[in-house]
DNA sequence: TGTAGCATGTAAGCCGTTACATGATTGA
DNA sequence: TCAATCATGTAACGGCTTACATGCTACA
């Protein structure tokens, strides 16, 4: 029953959901911020490194997410006997010198988590698009720079659907990670589209410039 | 040559561009207001009332925009006879109690707007979508709670569609409103794929709960 | 020896929201 | 006369970013 968390706590909380579900070491603040810039940000954002450990201490706080103090980095790569969440207050005498906070997500902030993701309306996506914002203005434009305007959307498009392929190979058709495969479907598909509608666009601006020069 | 402004403020501009070719008289803080909720919202945001003000007074600050007390509200729709921009003292005696104040883009404002529509490199668009991300934890939920999340996202999306049609509608063919008129285009064409894409996703986990219950 | 990556944090500040306060005008 | 709409603003605060500060490890 906690208290109000922004979108950007859950998604944080989801990352740390399949992890746990895929390891038992939990991640550090910099490993969660990697896979927020593999996925996250697609869909919703990918935070700042300084917020991820702001929002990690908030979420610890609230006893959503626990942390250890990492002492195992990598160990033998020993399949079951190495302690996989090492106490708190390690053994006098063995100064590993932990680099780092492995954090992981609480019986607590599983539920969180689910009630979200059950009781909450969706709200509707924001999308904020500086080059639609633009293209509002165009007649202040030399139809050129339109042009220009556009060309260099889909260049920027062309490469950011590069990156998501690049993800949703590595999903492949795995039964486990179905529905991050899903919504990287959904990223392609839009990305296309996209496309397909500025190119669209790009012609109507070609075509006003030949037939009525205003 | 003035410090860097918002998105936000450019969007604001605009608008006001928008105003200064087809009226004399300025637009108030209120009236910005509806025309951003009009078309803003669709590809940027529509700032709150607060904000709009704030944001005039920095414009107005920097000389971007100006402003004059509202004392015209509504005299007799003369064509051409009425003074379209009242000066900020006005005759002694006629306390008309001017209700608000209009603001007008400068020349100054007018500068600041194209130099960037030019020498800026429009950022990538950012994509807030809580159907997305809830869908990415999909493995969390009983696929019935899905396909809800998804059919409450295509109701919201059917909405949204037809308020942008209607928008779409009033500007006609019009070609002074051209630019306006492709990129309501380009948004109704957005929901219909996104429409589209997530009617597939619908099957894809209807067909996955039939096939294989995990 | 130095650069890149790993790792963690604090501080300042912007952008934007909600809540609150105020008041005039219009029409049912 | 009451509600809705027009109209303008201030205050508090949340979320997030950039800039800054620190230090370790691996490797070329």
């Amino acid at each position: 029953v906690p208290a109000a968390l922004s979108t950007t706590s859950y998604a944080l909380l989801g990352l740390l959901v399949f992890d746990a579900e895929t390891s038992r070491h939990g991640l550090t603040g910099y490993e969660l911020k990697r896979r927020a810039d593999r996925t996250l940000r697609f869909y919703w954002v990918s935070p700042a490194m300084s917020q991820i450990y702001t929002e990690l201490a908030r979420l610890g706080g609230l006893g959503l997410v626990e942390s250890r103090p990492d002492a195992a980095s990598d160990g033998p790569p020993d399949g079951d006997t190495a302690p996989a969440w090492p106490d708190e207050g390690s053994p006098a005498g063995t100064t590993d010198a932990p680099r780092g906070r492995r954090y992981r997500i609480t019986q607590t902030g599983r539920a969180a988590l689910l009630d979200w993701l059950h009781d909450s309306q969706a709200e509707f996506p924001v999308l904020k698009h500086p080059v639609a914002l633009r293209l509002l203005m165009g007649q202040l434009l030399d139809p050129r720079a339109v042009v220009d305007l556009l060309n260099g959307y889909l260049d920027r498009l062309a490469r950011q659907r590069a990156d998501l392929e690049t993800v949703r190979r590595r999903l492949g058709d795995n039964p486990d990670v179905r529905h991050p495969a899903m919504v990287a479907d959904w990223g392609l598909a839009y990305y296309d589209s996209e496309a397909e509608i500025v190119r669209g666009l790009m012609d109507r601006v070609k075509a006003d410039t030949r037939d009525p020069p205003d």
